[in-house]
DNA sequence: TATAACATGTAACTAGTTACATGATTGG
DNA sequence: CCAATCATGTAACTAGTTACATGTTATA
């Protein structure tokens, strides 16, 4: 699916391997992301599946950039690929929970260090939500008004992330309680 | 990770690939699952590193059973996975939030018609929460009571999964709404 | 009479991660 | 002076999916 990603984001503009991952990771980082090894793997698997070409930018002082552009059959692959609606739910692994799961033989103590933990991380991911992501939209649709029904969808995505996360605070916490006052 | 899951399942009792199969869906279904496939290549994998055995059993009108069992190695290393902390976020892929981020030039009927359908399938997906888990976690503590640190543990999991299709469906209905409004 | 449940497995493939390799420039 | 940023890539590996192959018995 990373294709598609890299498909949707060169449809704005043409970008290397390396911008392609910063991007990645500012917007739709909370939901899809990618080493910058596989980014780079797949750009040379779409360029020779014709989804894209790149033109090599020689620099001075620094390496080389190369900047991929997408071709009319990435264009079509794209838009196909967002057509055809999501008919199942994604299959989610979550580390945590399995760990959880299977700790009920565990010191109760062991089990509440484990989430506290990983209550500190979500704490932290919750800020983000509320910080940077919104002025990365605010950004683009200054720059590009025509972009402004994509910087809703963008949006809603934000969205998605700052419900996750609250979500799994409120559910930490409870667990928590829960843990502290029955085990 | 399959690996630790499948002893867990195995330190409550000694289980064929096939019924470890239908355990995880009725159980951690919702947070890991594998498939039928993957769980048979493992268990070879997990005998030949000596954390299970296996012997087969035969049976009449019926393909024989090969029934696996966890080694005292097999439970050193789930002890020492138990302990170990999660220190890092799972990295979740969201197909329909990447869809729905590149979809600003769709029609409004498209993007209605995705989320929509998605809407269906959480609303289908929230229900079990209320019903099977549940009595999956009773049945279970009915029969052996030395299993209540257990259920509590595994009724939070539950209890998870219960919010996140809460959560996901109030996006959905806010994005839906959000759609129909602005574009 | 068809299909679901029981039961196990292999082969080929796709996707993603970790580790390695190189090397200049800029900022603290 | 050290770390971060810029910039690209390969190799080896792990995890997971899809498709294929086989065959009986119970249920609707």
């Amino acid at each position: 699916m990373l294709v598609y990603a890299l498909l949707g984001f060169l449809k704005y503009q043409p970008m290397t391997g390396y911008e392609l991952k910063q991007t990645m990771d500012k917007s739709t980082g909370h939901f899809w992301q990618a080493k910058q090894s596989q980014i780079y793997t797949t750009l040379k698997k779409m360029e020779k599946e014709g989804r894209i070409i790149s033109h090599p930018e020689p620099q001075e002082h620094r390496p080389d950039r190369r900047v991929y552009q997408i071709t009319e059959s990435g264009k079509t692959a794209l838009r196909e690929w967002l057509l055809q609606p999501v008919t199942t739910l994604d299959s989610t692994k979550q580390l945590l929970l399995l760990k959880l799961f299977f700790s009920g033989k565990l010191e109760k103590e062991t089990i509440l260090t484990q989430l506290r933990l990983l209550r500190n991380l979500h704490g932290r991911q919750a800020e983000l939500y509320k910080t940077e992501s919104p002025d990365f939209i605010e950004e683009i649709t200054a720059l590009q008004p025509d972009l402004k029904q994509d910087a809703q969808l963008w949006e809603a995505t934000r969205r998605f992330g700052e419900l996750y996360e609250k979500m799994y605070i409120r559910w930490l916490d409870e667990t928590i309680a829960m843990v502290e006052a029955k085990f």
